[in-house]
DNA sequence: CATTATCCGTAATTGCCGTTACGGTTTCTG
DNA sequence: CAGAAACCGTAACGGCAATTACGGATAATG
């Protein structure tokens, strides 16, 4: 199979993925249940990605890799520290608590050998929390802030952001903040932040 | 069977039943498997839960009311709203980041019918949130804080004090914070909170 | 155009789950 | 102490999961 032709159907089956896991749950969203709703084989899907934990695998690895490259357009957008995280922040929380990202921790919290959960701690916090540091440094070398441990600020930042809405999101007691709300709460935690580590 | 006796037995059904959701998880937690920890029939089990989801609500119940009576406790403690305060953080966030509460937000992530997850926010976070909130309004009343809407201030000091502890346990990538970390979160999100509301 | 690898659809295997059912035994009650 | 109620251990039932296997169709390759 060609090269396109075979991304392209790995594209449509994570995507079948999504949409069982999202209906379902993890243990609703079997093997078979994704291959049917993909138009494929299940021999296939042990082909490519040898096991159920491989699939999930690739769609948290995917789902990272998007994460990471939309912070970074938003980094390179311009302007200064402070205005790339006014950008971020809310950015960052819509894909936190959308339907995506809140299916794979729930799948993650359901995984009885934890390895899914690890995989998102190790491509997905682990590698945007240093992104997130880097604009608070630049920050603070344009005297935007004041600070001298930046692993403590960031976690103070991401804690205004989030705060308990993705954990609520996760065990199924909130719906997904809209656009307006994902701006305010990002207006807010940059307006207490600059407030706690003024210059 | 007396009263007392079939308490007793009830305690050690729900502690093996903790027992085996937090070694197997949800998916692994079977009544079979639970009946079999806790020395008991699995006919017992459904004559005294109805079905698996009735047991777990049981857990939540439990759990919860403990968690209550703990808050209080730390309230009736004596000193102002802000000492007060000072002692219920660190307990707070233990018992949310705890073995019982971690593996019962799995459970809920981990049900497709999200039930678990709606009694978690139902007879946990809603019945505690008040609490909280009056904590702070006292400590306005006393001229310790300074602010409006108590609403924003509690999901402030809860985002500070808790931050992604929580998701980062449920999703199994971070052991439980032992004693002095908890305090350590606790004393910083008080310690910030004072600075952002300050009379 | 023929061959060859790959993919689809379906079925088979094995195993465990939730739930119900049923003797045998323990424990309460009067 | 006798009868009744509740509990234990085990088994049975239907169902669905993960995974493997296989013939027929399809598309890439030379």
């Amino acid at each position: 199979m060609r090269d396109e032709t075979r991304e392209a159907r790995q594209a449509q089956i994570e995507s079948a993925a999504y949409a069982v896991l999202e209906e379902k749950g993890y243990s609703g969203a079997s093997m078979l249940a994704i291959a049917r709703r993909a138009k494929a084989s299940n021999e296939t899907l042990y082909n490519w990605y040898g096991d159920k934990t491989g699939l999930f695998h690739a769609l948290v690895r995917r789902n990272a890799a998007e994460l990471r490259e939309m912070l970074a357009a938003q980094i390179a957008g311009g302007g200064d520290a402070l205005a790339a995280l006014e950008r971020l922040g809310p950015a960052l929380l819509a894909v936190l608590t959308g339907e995506r990202a809140v299916a794979l921790n729930r799948a993650a919290a359901a995984d009885p050998t934890g390895e899914l959960g690890q995989a998102i701690g190790r491509e997905g916090r682990e590698t945007i929390a240093p992104l997130i540091g880097q604009l608070l440094e630049q920050a603070r070398a344009q005297g935007a802030l004041a600070f001298d441990e930046v692993d403590d600020v960031r976690e103070v930042y991401l804690g205004l952001l989030i705060g308990d809405v993705q954990i609520r999101r996760v065990i199924g007691r909130m719906e997904a903040p809209d656009a307006a709300a994902c701006a305010a709460r990002g207006k807010r935690a940059l307006a207490l932040l600059k407030r706690l580590y003024a210059p």
